[in-house]
DNA sequence: TATTGTTATACTCTATAACTATA
DNA sequence: TATAGTTATAGAGTATAACAATA
C-alpha cells in the first residue's frame, strides 16, 4: 500500500498510550476513542452539515421552508423562466425529486409552472406573488441563521470555507470527475 | 431587520447587473445565477459532503462498506467493549437504527454483541477476527480516498477544514446548542 | 422511575427504471 | 433517437413512540 494509515491518524485526540486490543470490558469507562475518523474530513464535515441543516430547519420552521424548497425558491428567483431541468442541474436534484416538491410548492401557492413557448416539453418556473413575499421572509430567516454560524465559526473562518468549498466545487466541475 | 440579506450575498459570482426580475423566458440561456445560495455555507457544504461520501461509497465498494457502517466498525476496533448506547452517543447515530445495522453487520460475521458483564440490558459490541481483517482493508482503501481528498482540496485546505470543523463540534458540545 | 435494546411508523433524500409527449 | 416531465420503487438516513427486561 502506498498510502499509510498514519498518514491520517488523529493527531489532536489520538491517545499517546496503547489501549489493550482485546475486549477489556473496563475498556469503556476511559473517553471514547473515534480513532482514525479523526483524520477524516468526510466524518467531520458530516456531523458540521447536518448540525447546520438541523438549525437552519429550526430556523425557517416558522415558515415551514426547508433547506432543499430553500435553494428551489432562490434559484427560481434569481433566474425566473428556468425549466425543471435546468433547476435540477444547477442544484443537483434528481429530476424525479423536482416533481413532487415543485407540486407541493404548486399547492402551497408560491410557485407556477407556465407553458415553455419554446419547448412544449418544458414548464417555465416562475414565483408568485406569494412566493416572493415568503422568499423574502425566507432569506431574513437564512441570514440570521447564518449569523450564528458566523459566531460559531468565526466570521473568517465561515467565509474561508465558503471559499475553499466553492474552490472545490469549481475543481469537480472542470474536470467531471463524479456526477 | 438587524442582519441584511447583503451580508450574505455572493461576492464572486453575483452579476453585476441587474437582472429583470420579471419573467423573461430568454433568461434561462445566460448561465444560471444561485442568488444568495453563494452566500451560504450550508449549501456549500451540502454540496462538497454528498460529493464526498459518493467518492467514499465508491472507493470501498468492493468490500462493501458505507460510510456508518464504516465509522461503528472503526469506534468499535478502537474501543471493544462499548454499548450500543456508547455507540450512538458517540457517533450521533439513533440508537433505533443501530439495531438494524448491526444486525447486518453480525449477519455478516464482522461483528460480535456479547453480553456485558456489568448490566445485563447492555450488550459489549466487539469485532470478530474476520470484523479485524475488514476494517484493515476498510482503513486502506479510506485512506486512499481521502489521499483524493487531500488533492482536489489541496493538502493544507483539507487540514484546515479538518481542524475548523473540530473544533466547531467542540464549541458545539460546549454549549449544548443542538443535539 | 430511568435506561437498554428493540420494533414499528413516517418522512426526507438518493438512485433507478420506465412511460408519455414532445423534440 | 433523445429529452422533459412524470410515476413508481427501493434503500439510506432521520425522528418518534412504545414496549419488555433490567437498573
Amino acid at each position: 500500500m502506498s498510502v499509510s494509515d498514519r498518514k491520517f491518524s488523529a493527531k489532536a485526540s489520538a491517545p499517546s498510550t496503547v489501549r489493550p486490543r482485546l475486549a477489556s470490558p473496563k475498556a469503556r469507562d476511559a473517553r471514547p476513542d473515534r480513532g482514525v475518523l479523526n483524520g477524516h474530513l468526510g466524518y467531520f464535515m458530516r456531523r458540521a452539515q447536518v448540525w447546520v441543516f438541523q438549525d437552519f430547519i429550526r430556523t425557517l420552521a416558522p415558515i415551514d421552508i426547508r433547506p432543499a424548497q430553500y435553494s428551489v425558491l432562490v434559484v427560481i428567483g434569481a433566474n425566473p423562466g428556468l425549466s425543471q431541468s435546468d433547476i435540477s442541474d444547477i442544484l443537483g436534484i434528481e429530476r424525479a425529486r423536482l416533481v413532487r416538491m415543485l407540486d407541493r410548492l404548486d399547492r402551497r401557492g408560491l410557485t407556477l409552472r407556465l407553458p415553455s413557448d419554446r419547448d412544449r416539453r418544458s414548464h417555465a418556473l416562475h414565483l408568485t406573488r406569494e412566493g416572493q413575499k415568503l422568499l423574502k421572509q425566507a432569506k431574513m430567516l437564512a441570514a440570521q441563521h447564518e449569523a450564528r454560524l458566523a459566531e460559531l465559526f468565526g466570521p473568517a473562518n465561515r467565509q474561508m470555507m465558503i471559499e475553499v468549498l466553492r474552490e472545490f466545487e469549481t475543481r469537480l466541475a472542470a474536470g467531471q470527475s463524479s456526477r
